[in-house]
RNA sequence: GGAGAGGUGGCUGAGUGGUUGAAAGCGGCUCCCUGCUAAGGAGUUACAGGAGGCAACUUCUGUCGAGGGUUCGAAUCCCUCCCUCUCCGCCA
């Protein structure tokens, strides 16, 4: 979520860099509601002020009546209220108790006309406040003055290329192989569930398994912390960290239960610290989590239908850290850079590629995709994207840092290391050789238990 | 799922309608003392948000698990929900 301040008190600048996503907002009625919950608020603030000032001053007068209702007969001192039986006092003493039982009574008076006010301006408060939340929840992050404008994906801007991409000998594609090798069941993966689902057979299974394990250890051996999340979440996480108002259809939802199947593990990794405030020195957090993630790929028909590249359930190892706002930078680098050095023990050749404003997810101000070489399909395909958010999920989140007496919103980066699915697909195709066997990288051998991987002696 | 107990400040723990944002103790911080010395003394110390100021800060609001209600006024009374603990049931 943006700052509502902004709207405030720089909505050129807001305009101005929603534009560079190619995004048309109306500004002016932005600003207005912003300030509009700004007004409302003051006033109710005023008000309440003025309420409990008076509700002090009728305790005050309610004292006084009974200490002088005390003196004059004890056992009405203690009567509650302004039910004092003035009638026992005589003179200017009478007078006295009169004028203070009046004076109570225009002050409960006045009391309860400024509660109902109070109660009128809050719900007003509280309807505009909700609707420049709704209108705000929906508008994507400002990209950062670093992303390279652009007016769709062609713009995006490579940056390096690690290792030599060369289309493989044999030149399968890594279903091809996986037929071949018996490595998963396409036709009864529909049976069981639909299709883009997947079920993996033996070394298929055993690999998606090594790849996950590989990447855990090589993560949590440079300090990330290793997490294991809930899979299913509810609508505040999806919306603290961006996916929800405005996505809702990409998501599989839970019909009886405000439960959805995670996306991504950057769900619950940002819902882990919601609503904290964590000690400056604490950061950076760094996590690394593996989750099973469900993406519903509307819009998608007909697009990569076969083998592992996109499918409605996979796996993925994630990295996610919570960094103090004036590291974040350097922060994105480390975060890439170890997603990269997946790729690098694995040796397959890959490219890292800047996302130009135009390709910019929701809630991320920069961010480099990292492609894989599939040497089969001879093109590189993204297999992880790292960003950086600023302020953006923690804002949506409320998690904070305490830095000496202040509070800040802490900034959140998230990227993949790496997609599994993917990451099989790229070392099957770079592996491959020409008698149909995939040898096993010398990272990897011990996770699977054997150099290479041969098709099943007896195959169905 | 059933029964019971409980949720108060960094911690322990008082507090059943009126300057109570909250006693006391512990802890923290500041200063003093340094022949009462594995100490002693004085003071100070909740959190969050908004507005204003370059800032030290000022000011307002909210907060005693959460949300409603009663009242001029709620930690305190009423309702709903959540969580924790113990026991029973069920289950991987």
């Amino acid at each position: 979520m943006l700052d509502p301040r902004l709207f405030r008190q720089n909505p050129d600048h807001v305009a101005a860099q929603l534009s560079r996503r190619g995004l048309a907002v109306n500004i002016g009625e932005l600003h207005d509601h912003a300030r509009q919950v700004q007004k409302l608020a003051e006033r109710r603030a005023q008000l309440q002020a003025e309420g409990k000032r008076i509700s002090r001053q009728v305790g005050g007068v309610l004292r006084q009546i009974n200490e002088k209702g005390n003196k004059l007969s004890p056992e009405l001192g203690s009567a509650p209220g302004f039910h004092v039986n003035i009638t026992v006092a005589q003179g200017q003493q009478r007078e006295d108790l009169e004028d203070l039982y009046q004076l109570g009574k225009s002050l409960e008076t006045k009391g309860s006309e400024i509660k109902e006010e109070v109660a009128a301006l809050e719900a007003k408060e509280r309807d505009a406040q909700s609707k420049l939340r709704d209108e705000l929840l929906r508008l994507p992050n400002l990209p950062s003055p670093h992303c390279p404008d652009g007016r769709d994906e062609a713009d995006n801007v490579e940056r390096r290329r690690w290792g030599d991409p060369k289309p493989a000998a044999a030149g399968s594609e890594h279903w091809q192989l996986a037929r071949t090798l018996g490595l998963f069941e396409s036709e009864r993966s529909v049976r069981i569930a639909q299709s883009r689902f997947i079920t993996l057979m033996g070394w298929g299974a055993r690999l998606e398994r090594a790849l996950i394990q590989f990447m855990l250890d090589l993560h949590t051996s440079r300090s990330y912390v290793e997490v294991l999340p809930p899979s299913l979440v509810n609508t505040a996480s999806l919306t603290g960290s961006g996916q929800l108002p405005k996505f809702a259809e990409e998501s599989f939802r839970c019909a009886d239960d405000d439960l959805w199947l995670s996306p991504t593990a950057e769900v619950p990794l940002t819902a882990l610290h919601r609503d904290e405030i964590l000690p400056a020195t604490d950061l950076p957090r760094r996590y690394v989590a593996y989750s099973p993630c469900f993406r519903r790929e509307a819009g998608s028909y007909g697009r990569d239908t076969r083998g592992l590249i996109r499918l409605h359930q996979f796996n993925k190892v994630e990295l996610y850290w919570f960094c103090h706002p004036d590291a974040s930078e350097e922060a994105h680098e480390q975060l890439t850079a170890d997603a990269e050095a997946v790729l690098q023990a694995l040796e397959l050749p890959y490219r890292v590629v800047e996302l130009c404003t135009a390709d910019l997810g929701f809630s991320a101000c920069r961010t480099y995709d990292l492609e894989v070489w599939l040497a089969g399909a001879g093109v590189y395909r993204e297999i992880s994207s790292c960003s950086t958010c600023g302020d953006f999920q923690a804002r949506r989140s409320s998690i904070r840092m305490k830095e000496g007496k202040r509070n800040r919103l802490l900034h959140t980066l998230n990227g993949s290391g790496l997609a599994i699915g993917r990451t099989m697909a790229a070392l099957l195709e770079w592996y491959q050789q020409p008698d149909g066997s995939v040898a096993v990288p010398q990272a990897l051998q011990p996770y699977m238990g054997c150099t290479v991987i041969t098709p099943p002696s007896d195959p169905e």
